[in-house]
This record gives C-alpha cells, sequence and structure tokens, in this order.
RNA sequence: GGCGACGUAGCUCAGCUGGUAAGAGCGCUCGACUCAUAAUCGAGAGGUCGAGAGUUCAAGUCUCUCCGUCGCUACCA
C-alpha cells in the first residue's frame, strides 16, 4: 500500500470553471480514484488563489469587498466539482486563515535562511498580469503584449527572492531524478527554462493590500503568485502539524496545464529547497484543449462551462468522453462532435449495451439470476492483461490509455458473446457458462472503469446484483478472475448510457 | 529573434533505446446475427509514415536541410 497526495493548481477566482479547468481536475480525480481503489491512502486538494491586484480591482468594481467577492467566485469552483462528482479531501482558499499563517512560516524560513533581500523594482507593470514587463516587450509602445492594454508605469520597494542561487540545485534535482516531470516533453521544457539562466524574482508588493503581510515587513504583501504556491504545504499542514506535513509531503504530485510550468516546476521547487524542505514533488503536465468542433470554436473555451457539459452527456458521460480523448500530455482537440462520438461509441454502444444485452439474456433464460463463471474461462487471460495494462496506464498519469486498456475487454466480451450466441442456448451449463464469465467481465469493468464513471460503476454493480460498491473494492485482488460468485439477483433497467443524437 | 513541439490510413491518434508492426479506434463498403441502446460480430478498401539528402547490412524510428502547423518566451487548466 502506498501514499500519494495529489494536487490540482488552485485556481483563480477571477475565472469563471470552465472545460480546461474541468480538464485539469477531473484528471486528478481520476488518478486519486484509482490510488484509492489500490488502498492507497489518498489525499486531494484543489482549490482557490484568491489574492492580487486583479481581484481586488474586480470587487471594487463590482461594489464588494475583495473577501466578498473571493467567497462568492470561489463557491462558483466549488459547486463544479460537486457537479462533477469531483472527490477532493480538501478544497482550500488562500484567504483562509490557515494559509495565511503557512505562508508567513515558509517565507520567514527562507528569509532567516538568507535567501530575501530588499530592493528597488521600477518599471512598466500590467494589472491584469500583474507582471512587470521591459519596454521591449511591449506592443505599440505601452501596451501589453497579453492583454493589449496600457500599462501603468511603477515603482516599488521589493523584497527578491535569491531565485538564481538555485539554478545549480534544480538542475541537480533534474539529475538525480528522471521521473520528477512526466511526460518527457515537459520535464526538457522545464529543463530548458533553466538552462536559460535563472534571475532573482520580485516576490512582495507595497502597491496593494490584498494578499499575505510579509511576517518581517508588513507594509509589503507577497505577489500572488508565491503566496499561492504555498498553498500546496499549507493544505497537509506546513507550519501548523509537522507531523502530518511529513506525513504527506514525501509523496507530493502536483497536475497543472503546460502553461504554469515555470512557477511550478522552477519558482516552487527553488522556494522549498530554500526553505530547506525536501523532497520536492513530481509534476504531472499536460496540454491544453483546442477548440476544434463547431458548437464550441465560436464561443471559445472559457464560454464552455462544465455544466453545459454535463447536461449534454451526463456527469460520467463528460467525464469519461473527455478523459478518454485527450491524452494526458500533448494539445489536444477538443469538440462536442469527438466528445459525442465517443460517448456513444463507447459507453452506449460498447460498455451500456453490453450490460444490457448480458441482463436481457440473463432475465429471460437463467431465471434473472447470474450464474458464475468459468475458470478456465477464455476471457480469464483477457481479464488479466487488461488489469495489467489498465494499472500501468494509471500509474504513468495516462487516463486515456488505461480507460482504452480496459475497454479493450469490453470489445472482447461483445465479441464473445457474438461467437458463442447465448441467445439461441436453452438453459444450461453452457448457457451459464458464457453468461458467468460477461457478468464477471462487467463486475471487472465496474470496478477498473469506475476512476471514469464512478455512478455508473455503482450503478452497473447494483444491477449484477452485487453487494456493496465498486468503488471500495481493493485492486489488484478484486480485478481477479472469477469472484462473480453466481446465484446473484440479476436486474435490468433502462439503459445505463443511452445513445445520444447529434 | 530565442527555445521547443508536432506533421503516420478520410478523422483522432499508438508506434520506447533503428531490424517480420506499418497499427488501433472511429468513419466508409460488403456480409453475418438478432440477446441488446438502428446496438453487436466478421471481412474489406484506404497510408511511398510532410519533402529531400545522409549515416547504416537495416530508418516513421538517428543526423542535416527544407516546407507546413503550433506553443512558450514571467495571465489563464
Amino acid at each position: 500500500m502506498g501514499r500519494i497526495y495529489l494536487t490540482t493548481p488552485i485556481y483563480y477566482v477571477n475565472d469563471v470553471p470552465h472545460v480546461g479547468h474541468a480538464f485539469t481536475t477531473i484528471n486528478t480525480d481520476a488518478v486519486a480514484r484509482w490510488h484509492r481503489l489500490l488502498g492507497d491512502e489518498v489525499h486531494f486538494l484543489t482549490g482557490t488563489d484568491e489574492h492580487g491586484l486583479k481581484v481586488q480591482r474586480s470587487a471594487e468594481e463590482l461594489g464588494r469587498t475583495p473577501i466578498e467577492h473571493a467567497d462568492i467566485t470561489s463557491a462558483r469552483f466549488g459547486e463544479a466539482w460537486e457537479l462533477l462528482n469531483i472527490s477532493n479531501d480538501d478544497f482550500i482558499r488562500t484567504t483562509e486563515p490557515r494559509h495565511h499563517d503557512s505562508v508567513q512560516a515558509l517565507m520567514q524560513r527562507i528569509y532567516d535562511n538568507g535567501h530575501i533581500y530588499l530592493d528597488t523594482y521600477e518599471g512598466t507593470y500590467c494589472v491584469s498580469c500583474e507582471a512587470y514587463y521591459s519596454d521591449d516587450d511591449l506592443i505599440d509602445g505601452d501596451h501589453c503584449p497579453v492583454h493589449k492594454r496600457p500599462v501603468e508605469h511603477m515603482v516599488e520597494e521589493n523584497y527578491f527572492f535569491r531565485l538564481s542561487a538555485f539554478e545549480q540545485p534544480l538542475l541537480d534535482w533534474f539529475a538525480a531524478f528522471p521521473d520528477n516531470v512526466t511526460p518527457e516533453g515537459y520535464r526538457n521544457e522545464a529543463l530548458g527554462l533553466l538552462r536559460q539562466g535563472l534571475d532573482d524574482l520580485s516576490i512582495s508588493r507595497t502597491s496593494i493590500d490584498w494578499g499575505v503581510p510579509l511576517p518581517w515587513d508588513d507594509a509589503h504583501v507577497f505577489y500572488v503568485w508565491y503566496d499561492a504556491l504555498i498553498n500546496y504545504a499549507t493544505a497537509v499542514g506546513f507550519g501548523a502539524d509537522p507531523e502530518r506535513f511529513a506525513h504527506w509531503w514525501p509523496h507530493t504530485h502536483h497536475l497543472m496545464a503546460k502553461d504554469i510550468i515555470r512557477f511550478h516546476i522552477i519558482y516552487w521547487p527553488a522556494m522549498l529547497l530554500a526553505a530547506g524542505i525536501e523532497p520536492l514533488p513530481t509534476y504531472h503536465v499536460h496540454g491544453y484543449l483546442l477548440l476544434g468542433g463547431e458548437k464550441m470554436s465560436k464561443t471559445g473555451l472559457n464560454n464552455v462551462s462544465p455544466a453545459d457539459m454535463v447536461d449534454a452527456f451526463g456527469v460520467d458521460g463528460f467525464r469519461y468522453a473527455l478523459l478518454r480523448d485527450n491524452s494526458f500530455g500533448p494539445d489536444s482537440d477538443f469538440s462536442y462532435e469527438a466528445l459525442l462520438a465517443r460517448y456513444n461509441t463507447d459507453l452506449a454502444n460498447t460498455f451500456g449495451n453490453l450490460l444490457q444485452r448480458v441482463t436481457t439474456i440473463v432475465q429471460k433464460s437463467c431465471g434473472g439470476v447470474g450464474p458464475k463463471p468459468q475458470e478456465a474461462s477464455p476471457l480469464r487471460a483477457l481479464a488479466e492483461t487488461a488489469y495489467e495494462e489498465t494499472a500501468a496506464a494509471w500509474e504513468r498519469v495516462q487516463p486515456a490509455q488505461a480507460l482504452d486498456a480496459t475497454w479493450r475487454l469490453v470489445r472482447d466480451t461483445n465479441e464473445y458473446l457474438q461467437e458463442h450466441e447465448p441467445w439461441k442456448l436453452e438453459p444450461g451449463k453452457e448457457l451459464d457458462a458464457i453468461m458467468g464469465d460477461a457478468l464477471e467481465v462487467l463486475r471487472i469493468v465496474a470496478i477498473l472503469g469506475s476512476p471514469a464513471i464512478p455512478a455508473g460503476a455503482v450503478e452497473a454493480w447494483r444491477r449484477l446484483g452485487l453487494e456493496g460498491s465498486p468503488l471500495d473494492q481493493r485492486l489488484p485482488a478484486a480485478a481477479g478472475w472469477g469472484q462473480y460468485r453466481g446465484g446473484l439477483d440479476v436486474v435490468k433497467g433502462d439503459p445505463l448510457f443511452p445513445r445520444l443524437k447529434g
């Protein structure tokens, strides 16, 4: 049995939850659910990032205090994750007292270790980016290259983090841990950033007060990014509960999109090293969802809400199609049409239909009582292979590959039925053997597929007449062939995943 | 400009350190079946693995050049 601490990024509250956030969160959730099946001790964290000038100004524009604004917008993420059946163990908000305490404790350690110094910073600043730009970066003289909005001139006394001192230690980390970042392409990107050299970072602001004050100088607050990153430590008790922190921290896995590689894989590990915290986290980076389909390209990713997808495909349908169709790593095309095709093919036709035909035949020919499988079933080896490949893929944080491996077993079982035509058989040993095999596959698939389709797996489990829940099974034992013991009341129901029209 | 990724059947993509792998799923055509959600199963068509050159006994698989697409270069998953 292992232990794993999984995190999504904390999402910036000025954003509205969209399918990009959902992609990261659903992937993390599925991995968390897989590890729970393995019997691993799992802590799954998500949350919201709530400080910074952008939030402060948005709040002002809306006539709210920053915390009122953050309360409202943070809740939208919580609601979205609830809707998507996300099984996070904790939801952190950077405005919580526990986080302020943790940030101050961690930064104080870095300060005490001599890695922070005071200096003056003068430059052009984009409020939307909350970042300084050099003149070269600007377009049209004074416009932010990202937001195309005018930048502002700022002069600040800032505290700086001596990031430059950690270039070599970070390179050493990469050398020592070949799997610290997956997939490999992103590992190389991070290494590339490192090799370009590291400059010290401005980490505090005096221009705003919506943030965490520096413990040694309360005229400053931490720049939102540096406070935000620390959430991962806060949530497992940094500064408050050393025992708990020691329990989880060595097992930290951060999942995230490629855009925040620099902050997460360069700055954050450097901060940890500066604070004397090791080992460093493991990272799993994915690409962007690119809008392809007609229905979505018109609106843009930001306007595709998880709720819309759930309306279209159901919670499990959306989860499954998203995980299966967009591999974790490269950018991938995302479209309503592709999700629809995936849903119909894999959930309606392949899995849902198999469940339906099996339960129907058991009703008609076996008196509604599910027989047990054959010990030497032809499906046995296929099921064992499916488990091994499924498990290996989840271990690599490759949900699409994992589901592909699981679903291959479902396809094999449809083929098996076709070959033996149980609908032509009279009640008896031969029929029982075939139907028992099919029921056993469904039992296994309900478990292996549950990280993607938790609700559907539970319902399938119930229809098979099984006790308990597929979510409470323990792998790898539960995937072993022959555990559908037979004599169970099999229930037929409405199609679990109804076929959808475009 | 710098750094990087990618370009394999109509579509989405697998193909690790080079050697019977040119593959999967979808789509399409034909056929079978009828338990099942117009679902299922089988067969087939379809690719000179972006172009060119090179290394090698052997190259989607390594090197170089070119063409094309895209990303990052302190906002967003």
